[in-house]
DNA sequence: TTACGAACTTGATCTAGATCAAGAGAAGTT
DNA sequence: AACTTCTCTTGATCTAGATCAAGTTCGTAA
């Protein structure tokens, strides 16, 4: 696929976010790059800064953090939604967490410098952040209830449930970390269920 | 004290956030009306929406959820901080949560109307918003971490590095659910902790 | 001040899920 | 195609934390 047809396709997913005028567009795009990666590739490692803010073209991409030796992984990204390291992208502060592509991946991405400068500027985009930032927060904070309340036989139920393509996209490691178990469990589970 | 005291207190912690002009001010506070209730009140209950935005003058208050007749914290709040209950507030979906006060409480808080009307109009209080979005998500995200990762006692050494004075504001069968535990193993590992 | 219920503590068990171990598939590389 | 290296599965234990139970202490209220 070309330039132009990501283009709008992210263009869609922003005008249904908060519209904005064709002119900002216009400007708002200008200021994207294109970006490629390969599998494995690490976007942005622990202890670095997060410069870029990414929206997801092709590909699927996990965050993970590193703690006492075990990778658990935090949170995945794919078309259509962004991604980046939300912490360190706001606060400017070294990253927690790795970010790495799963499988072979495609962005546009924008940096932080630039977009502050948008935000400056032009009250629409500032709207746009702010609406983003809280959607993600809904995001979170439903997860965050998940993790708490939830056993792990209920989180395996409810991602099966709201995200079944998941499935084909992540390996089963990483679904198992993401939803706070071991592999052996993940399978366990995975056995119990379909059958 | 006095509304006066109560609003420059206010009016510093927004300052901070990210700084308006006088005039600006004046409007947005005029929009904040003030509110107090007594421990054990509800500020909002599951299935109910979310209409204000809170600023916490005095008292403690916690979000919790029920599942399974099991009361699980999801969140405390006091003085410097906001409160209510954000996904709600957002969306404006029917909460998922309760809000109770924990102790006497007296808050500021705007309807999400009047917020609304505030952010269509002013680009600094958009602003603002976009600011307090990406510091709450920041926070969250930092939790989400801990509660994947951690263990049960290291999420403990935490809280009570990083927070001591919660211990003596929020009851400890409250801590505990915050900290995905049970009121007995809180009390072990205080045992085991202190002395 | 006493009295009653709620909040903590402590001990004795139980269990979901972790860990250890070893084999079976997949997938990538030469 | 064969080789190496991951990923997934399955079984046998082990353990952190839950549950159950019985005090003890604290707080609020008459």
């Amino acid at each position: 696929m070309d330039i132009q047809t990501y283009q709008n396709q992210f263009k869609k997913v922003i005008q249904t976010i908060s519209p904005i005028s064709e002119e900002l567009w216009a400007l708002f795009i200008q200021d994207f790059e294109y970006y490629s990666c390969s599998k494995g590739d690490f976007l942005t490692k622990e202890g670095q800064i997060e410069h870029y803010l990414y929206f997801v073209l092709e590909g699927a991409q996990r965050g993970y953090h590193l703690y006492k030796g075990q990778e658990v992984c935090i949170a995945f990204s794919f078309f259509p939604s962004f991604s980046g390291i939300p912490e360190s992208f706001i606060s400017q502060q070294p990253a927690k967490y790795y970010l790495q592509a799963v499988s072979d991946s495609k962005f546009l991405r924008i940096t932080h410098h630039k977009l502050q400068a948008l935000y400056e500027q032009y009250k629409p985009l500032e709207r746009l952040g702010r609406i983003i930032a809280e959607q993600v927060l809904v995001g979170v904070l439903e997860r965050q209830l998940e993790l708490l309340a939830y056993t792990a036989e209920d989180r395996y139920r409810r991602l099966f449930k709201q995200s079944p393509h998941i499935f084909q996209l992540i390996p089963q490691k990483y679904l198992a970390s993401y939803l706070g178990m071991k592999p052996e469990t993940f399978s366990r589970m995975r056995k119990k269920m379909l059958p």
